[in-house]
DNA sequence: TTGAAAGCGCTACCAG
DNA sequence: CTGGTAGCGCTTTCAA
């Protein structure tokens, strides 16, 4: 099951002529006479001659492999937005090396250095929910180009992507107002995270431009967990204003707080809307009214572009590049039937 | 945002002794002086020497680096299998390279062919369903360990894991004839694919030993499209025997099928059975009756050991080795509430 | 038009 | 105990 394989040494000898002279041929250098380079592919041809990419790896300084960070493949939002990263990379002759945080610090910052030990070209990260201090990310960017897609670190001097979740949650926000809801409650993510607060900020400009007054107790954070969620749920509605409408942190949250909803009975009074994580075709039982949808599969591509252009411009500029990519999508609300 | 890297002759360099020594003190080799060895050390840790894994890969001929293919992370059984499999590569110092055939078999053939060229230690994969023709698997087989899972080509002497679909079918066949079921019709898979022909088989086996008799005209073959799947069912329930039961192919299909069966209004009447590809936790409407779990995190790690041990033998045994690995996990009917 | 040689960073073998 | 030295497979000047 395994041959011993051909090197541009063997082609060499067998054709009695120097190894740089097959490297050349092999690369169609106009240095070479026509005839031998022939002669050369010719005999690369019969012998199956694979070019060993680790010897060109070591040689060329780089890998054309990248690699991906995300918290994990079971919130469905990553897997489409690997599938993003996977077209353009391969597209541009890169190749994906994957791990998976498992929302857990510590093995993001193994993951990290363990790409970085496999000279990665650069990499693509989505921060655990669980990571709010930078000095992993930090150290890593010192020597290998990173950029962010939807889970954002608060840092300075970074490249990102990500979807505006401010407008996205003003634009739910206001789908409820429309319907006269004038005490809406969030059940929002950890504290700490970007997104937590692009939503709360969200949410308080909605009401500002409504002309409402923002009350903090209407906003719960979570970490997520279905008991937290379910608990944020609770404390909303024991609330002396109690709220007539939810908005949750994604699909998944909604989808407990709904069931949970639906368990003490009060599903048809409580509009609940959320931020898109699953693919939303599928048929779920509590559903909710409206998600914000986040293009995940175009934060996958441009968040591979960036890295693209970053990479390149490396290879040109010397050193001192200060220009950080902030690339911003516009999330839109989907109504769900 | 970028340094130029410390190399092991630096340190040399700096210490005044040989590349050979530094080498061997980062190794601890007990053949270095415990106090060059502390020197060696303390200067790596200053100039903050990080190995090149590109070179010590050229060097060893080894990547420390698995292929894994899968037809679409959108499934989110693949999701799950992947889980598995990075848990035991990485207790065992291996890394992901990832990639989706899109169930294209000309992307699965430049898949195969790029992982190569990167020379991974070795592939798992999973292959699209849409491969019926195996020569790119055999010739890439050739020089690089492969060990498929879940969907596996109808080929001799190759390693894989998988679950018994045969007994999983009995099983569910078994709760539907239970149930007093007699007349059950099945939606299967592309015929060429192998796990349809073990659902086939499963399905012929539980009839036999119930002392009924197989009538083909129940089983339909589908692609697995929604339109497939929905036209497979018409077949079925025009036929002259109506199944008064079904059993479909794995959970999405199902699920396509009881939200048309309730959009004709059959939805009391057929019960549906399927094999799962969902994590089934999620609160799904058109819901199966059952489903038969095929332990997508074990096949995952199964796999990985699979090949890990077939890396390490192919260290030790000298070519010609004629064992191949051909674990079948059991599957498991599981009835849904 | 071709070849020799240096070197990418590291390991390993063999003398001292 | 330590230091040359010879590669791993390939690219790339620099001479010839």
């Amino acid at each position: 099951m395994e041959k011993k394989p051909v090197t541009i040494k063997e082609i060499a000898r067998r054709l009695n002529i120097s190894v740089s002279a097959v490297s050349k041929a092999l690369h169609d250098d106009p240095s070479i006479g026509l005839r031998t380079r022939m002669r050369v592919k010719a005999m690369a041809e019969e012998l199956k001659y694979e070019p060993n990419q680790t010897a060109i790896f070591l040689q060329k300084g780089r890998t054309n492999t990248i690699g991906v960070i995300v918290p994990s493949l079971v919130e469905s939002f990553f897997p489409q937005v690997i599938s993003g990263i996977e077209e353009v990379a391969n597209k541009h002759n890169y190749v994906v090396l994957l791990g998976q945080s498992m929302e857990d610090p510590e093995r993001e910052q193994m993951l990290l250095e363990t790409m970085k030990k496999h000279r990665v070209d650069g990499i693509l990260i989505s921060i655990s929910k669980n990571t709010f201090q930078y000095d992993h990310l930090r150290k890593v960017k010192e020597s290998i180009p990173l950029v962010f897609f939807d889970r954002i670190p608060d840092m300075k001097e970074i490249h990102y992507v990500a979807c505006n979740l401010v407008s996205g949650t003003v634009q739910a926000m206001n789908y409820l107002l429309q319907q006269k809801h004038r005490v809406i409650g969030m059940v929002n993510g950890p504290e700490k995270l970007f997104s937590s607060r692009e939503r709360l900020e969200g949410f308080r400009q909605a009401l500002s431009k409504s002309r409402l007054k923002y009350d903090p107790s209407l906003v719960v954070n979570s970490d997520l967990s279905k008991e937290s969620v379910i608990q944020a749920v609770k404390e909303l509605l024991a609330n002396k204003r109690k709220p007539t409408a939810l908005i949750a942190f994604h699909d998944n949250a909604a989808i407990e707080i709904i069931e949970y909803l639906k368990s003490i009975r009060k599903d048809k009074s409580i509009p609940v809307v959320s931020f898109a994580n699953l693919p939303m075709s599928s048929h779920t039982m509590f559903k909710p009214a409206a998600s914000v949808e986040q293009y995940p599969y175009l934060q996958g591509q441009k968040a591979m572009e960036v890295l693209i252009d970053v990479l390149n411009n490396k290879e040109t500029d010397q050193g001192a590049n200060t220009a950080f990519y902030k690339i911003i999508l516009d999330s839109r609300l989907v109504l769900l039937k």
